[in-house]
DNA sequence: GTGAAAGCGCTAACAA
DNA sequence: TTGTTAGCGCTTTCAC
């Protein structure tokens, strides 16, 4: 890489001179900006953005901590990060925490040593599960914001922008009861989320509120293999009628089940789950589908974080929960 | 972040015995070293990372280029990568092309400067139809190694890793005829990709080996509903008895549009995709699988491009190509 | 055993 | 209009 030192030697000016034409001083005159622009496009010089970087004490990084990039929805939210940082120059870093609370704060360390200006975050399951904060906030007293998403820590002071889960699945169910559906089953592979709890809390209100019928509830392991596991329940409670899945794969399994069995959907049996177009792409009928807009989410918690970084005005302000509104998108299997 | 100006004020001594102290040098006191160490602990200092890069020029850090992060078998390999590169000390800048050449090159030229010691990347959909690979070349000639794997320009001068695509669908196709197929159909919505192409090859040496059967194709665009399109395909033709798909998702959908076309799966038609396990769960039977082991590729793309950074005495080896061979998983789709 | 100073590439206040 | 200098945080050579 060509250097500013490099250019001045053969321009016989100083450095500061090239440095300023380079960015348009009005100190400089017209010719020698000429003459450097002329010989930096030819040696196609770009500032060296780690020099850039310790003088400014400022990185244009993001740091993005992910537990599961497998996941369809984490990884689309992931996208839409990337696009918005993008867009307003900054660059991200990414690190997969594998659920692992470990991890992820070995990756808080890791990239809070300079690397990046702030963080974008969805907590891991084992973190969600020990309740472990302190590592959120020793990042956040260090200068370094964070803006959590989709699995938040409550008690942790920053941005987040979440899902209405518990709204969903209760409107969902309410859907699917305006149905006249009798016998509604919940099935969920992320029960020990914040997430998951929430919707199964949703499913369970609509249902209660209904007075005559009661939750029916169908919690997949992860050593589980999804499609036994649900072939076997549907077999032993004959008079399910309706499935909400809480997460993106046992909607569509469950409608495929359900066809194997006889079924048919949806005069039979409805299913709404939680997924993408793509996948409810993956039955007939195709899935009835709780978008949860990903992208829209990503860029939000870009935008926050952004934002926070830019108020170079120094007043903090104070935190903001954005609410992501899910949509229900009706395919062929509700009726 | 406190720095080691910061501690050598407090302790009275002077920047560059902190800074040996920390590193253990031979030439500072114990009783130093234990001072030093103490009070670092305690302001919970850790180096900056921009300063170090700046001095060692070398960052560390990976830039991981891709098309689509919302492609199954993208993300897994970015998985890999990930962790390879965690386990060596690299970070990873991730920047998603968007299969757009223009992206490409600026996220190439972005990154160049400074922010990554080599790239690993996927050559995207318009960089391999315009055939461009100017932009490669130069990065290569600023110093920076690419690792290319999967669509990889073969006009480069870099280390590649690929799946073996033609051998791939060529043993599958195999497969199908010694399964007495006789009508195989084969699917694709990558018929405009390097590997695409190939596997198409495959499955029609495959055929016309076979002497009584001819190929028989069908391509799906990005702007198709992949599920509509294979529906009428296989309505028009209602002697197929054998499908290869070349995608991640046609194989899942063709069992599911065979089942609702009343066809019994592998009875009347056998079906063979590149999947990976969670989605051939998503169809009763499930599909039987050309499985890339992605995250291998992405492990191997990551260990030859730091194998690469590391030699650091200068003498340049030649380019290697790494074939990650497939393997056939065989699930209920097929007899 | 400890410290001063140079230098990585860049910007900017100040001097000329 | 141009150049000198200091400094961002760190390592390392050389001097004390």
């Amino acid at each position: 890489m060509v250097t500013l030192k490099q250019l001045a030697k053969e321009l016989n000016v100083s450095i500061s001179t090239v440095s300023k034409a380079l960015n348009n001083s009005e100190e400089i005159g017209k010719e020698t900006i000429k003459r450097v622009k002329e010989l930096a496009e030819l040696y196609n010089y770009k500032p060296n953005k780690v020099a850039l970087s310790l003088k400014q004490n400022r990185t244009n990084t993001i740091g993005v901590i992910i537990p599961d990039i497998l996941n369809h929805f984490l990884s689309k939210v992931l996208f839409g990060i990337e696009r918005e940082a993008s867009l307003h120059g900054y660059n991200i870093m990414t690190c997969i925490s594998n659920e692992s609370l470990e991890k992820e704060k070995e990756s808080l360390q890791l990239l809070a040593n300079g690397s990046v200006d702030g963080f974008i975050l969805c907590v891991s399951e084992e973190t969600q599960i020990k309740n472990e904060i302190e590592h959120f906030k020793q990042t956040i007293k260090q200068g370094l914001p964070i803006v959590m998403f989709d699995r938040v820590a409550h008690d942790v002071l920053c941005d987040k922008v979440i899902v209405d889960d518990f709204d969903a699945t209760y409107r969902a169910t309410k859907n699917l009861l305006d149905e006249n559906r009798k016998q509604i089953a919940f099935m969920s592979n992320i029960d020990d989320l914040s997430v998951g709890k929430l919707r199964e809390r949703g499913y369970n209100k609509a249902i209660l509120e209904s007075q005559d019928y009661k939750p029916l509830v169908l919690n997949i392991k992860k050593e589980d293999n999804a499609q036994d596991k649900i072939i076997a329940f549907m077999k032993k409670h004959k008079n399910i009628d309706a499935v909400i899945s809480a997460d993106s794969a046992s909607g569509v399994i469950a409608i495929n089940v359900a066809t194997s069995l006889g079924l048919k959907v949806p005069k039979d049996i409805s299913v709404i789950g939680f997924s993408s177009q793509s996948v409810s792409n993956h039955s007939i009928p195709r899935l009835t589908t709780i978008r949860q807009h990903a992208k829209e989410i990503g860029a939000n918690a870009a935008q926050m974080l952004i934002k926070r970084l830019q108020n170079i005005t120094g007043e903090p302000y104070d935190f903001k929960t954005k609410i992501v509104k899910t949509s229900l998108v009706k395919n062929g299997s509700t009726l």
